[in-house]
DNA sequence: GAGGTTCGATTGTCCGGACAAAGGATTGAC
DNA sequence: GTCAATCCTTTGTCCGGACAATCGAACCTC
């Protein structure tokens, strides 16, 4: 019986520059991403062993290795020992980052909008000190947004940061993200503690985001910090539960 | 003015086992993860170059390099060029698994129970033939269970798995939860899609979790996937919000 | 003293090779 | 035919080395 053609993935117009400063793995990586979202590589299909990509394109092993272990980590792909590197038959989209509303909204094709309800200097209060590492009575900036899409409230945003060197104009606010912000001052985000939960809108809540009260809300609280580990953002948020859900996917480590 | 002594983790008592079966790079891992979470590599100190590092463990580089990195993904340590591998400084528990709530509660203490309501199978309704990619009508194992801590109920669980040759024994269902369940069967997870909301309660709802009609509550769809990309389970939770919130840590992909 | 320059330290990338471990397929024994 | 042993393929781990890119600090110039 004549064996069916291996399910491999062999002319794929691979290929690398090596003029270009992009690390060599790194542009066999996206390459390989690229094949896979536009269907070039379909889910399921083996990717032939390293040592062969390696030779046909003139790199080493490692350097594939490195390249195929950036898309395993992504989830795209599944290895196995014995078997091969096999294209992920999912649907994965994005393994949940740190995101904020603003881009999220943007992403998704709604207008996002915001109304700056609030930007002060005031004293922290325990709960705030204790989310930021600062002294209770320390000078915090207090962040209060409205944030809208498509003209409707979407959520009620409340941030508090450590009043540092960066200054932050209302317009600012009203054209951005607070997270692209922040990059743009030159913060690098590493990391985050969230806390999902949900209660009743209270009439204030209700007021300012267009629902009655009682309604039930999403909250999202959470704390961000920099590659030092200092806290750099503490926001306490509220969004509209019949409009607004979080999406995401994720990963089990293995 | 003599320099102080630079903050180096120089004497850690590292040293690994060429004739245990663990990987070397693991077990370094595991020394140095071990070592910061007891302390005893105090946050933000420098790790010391890897050439020495490997050199006084008698290591290659790269093994001391993918220790390293093992690290700086789960967001312990952080590199930089030119400078030197530092710890992090700042409380990381858990950048958010795969897990169930069964294991959540009993890490945190409370000691979880189920009550099992139903275990059974029925054809697929189109919003399940659809979250699991099976025809609609086809058959599928539905399961309703409360889940309670001491004695509380905190979450009334609907899950639909397709009917395959796992059975499903109540008794099993009660002892532990549903993912041990599924991993001791042989499937290894790989990926979720989740869904996280809020809505009020219905009258039914209150009274299977002991609130009132109208009272927030917490919702969570997820749709599983083996490493096949097949999705092997569709769950449809609701949780007491006056109870119950999700926690997690999410780190920034670089 | 202020500012730019050079230099050392450290990680980032890449190479080529070697052997071990696991999974699947083939072969062989019964 | 069924089951176990064997072989082959493929990834996993590890080594040693080389050069480039980046950061911080010391140095020098003005």
């Amino acid at each position: 019986m004549p064996k069916p053609a291996a399910d491999r993935a062999l002319s794929l117009q691979l290929g690398v520059d090596r003029s270009s400063p992009v690390p060599l793995y790194f542009q066999l990586a996206q390459q390989l991403e690229s094949a896979i979202e536009k269907g070039r590589l379909a889910p399921g299909t083996l990717l032939g062993n390293e040592i062969d990509l390696a030779q046909r394109l003139g790199l080493s092993r490692p350097t594939v290795r490195q390249a195929i272990q950036s898309l395993v980590d992504k989830g795209l792909l599944v290895r196995r020992r014995g078997v091969g590197t096999q294209v992920v038959h999912s649907q994965v989209k994005r393994p949940l980052e740190l995101s904020s509303l603003y881009d999220d909204l943007e992403a998704a094709g709604q207008r996002p909008a915001t109304r700056v309800l609030g930007n002060t200097l005031e004293p922290a209060t325990a709960e705030v000190a204790a989310a930021l590492g600062v002294a209770e009575g320390d000078e915090v900036r207090r962040i209060e947004r409205l944030r809208l899409a498509h003209g409707e409230p979407m959520a009620y945003l409340r941030n508090h940061l450590p009043a540092g060197p960066l200054a932050m104009a209302d317009a600012e606010l009203q054209a951005t993200g607070l997270y692209r912000l922040m990059r743009s001052a030159g913060i690098t985000l590493h990391s985050a503690r969230q806390s999902v939960g949900a209660r009743a809108a209270d009439a204030v809540e209700g007021e300012r985001l267009g629902e009655p009260a009682g309604a039930p809300l999403l909250t999202m609280e959470r704390v961000t910090f920099d590659d030092t580990g200092r806290a750099v953002e503490f926001g306490s948020h509220v969004y509209r539960a019949s409009r607004y859900s979080f999406e995401f996917q994720l990963l089990v480590r293995p």
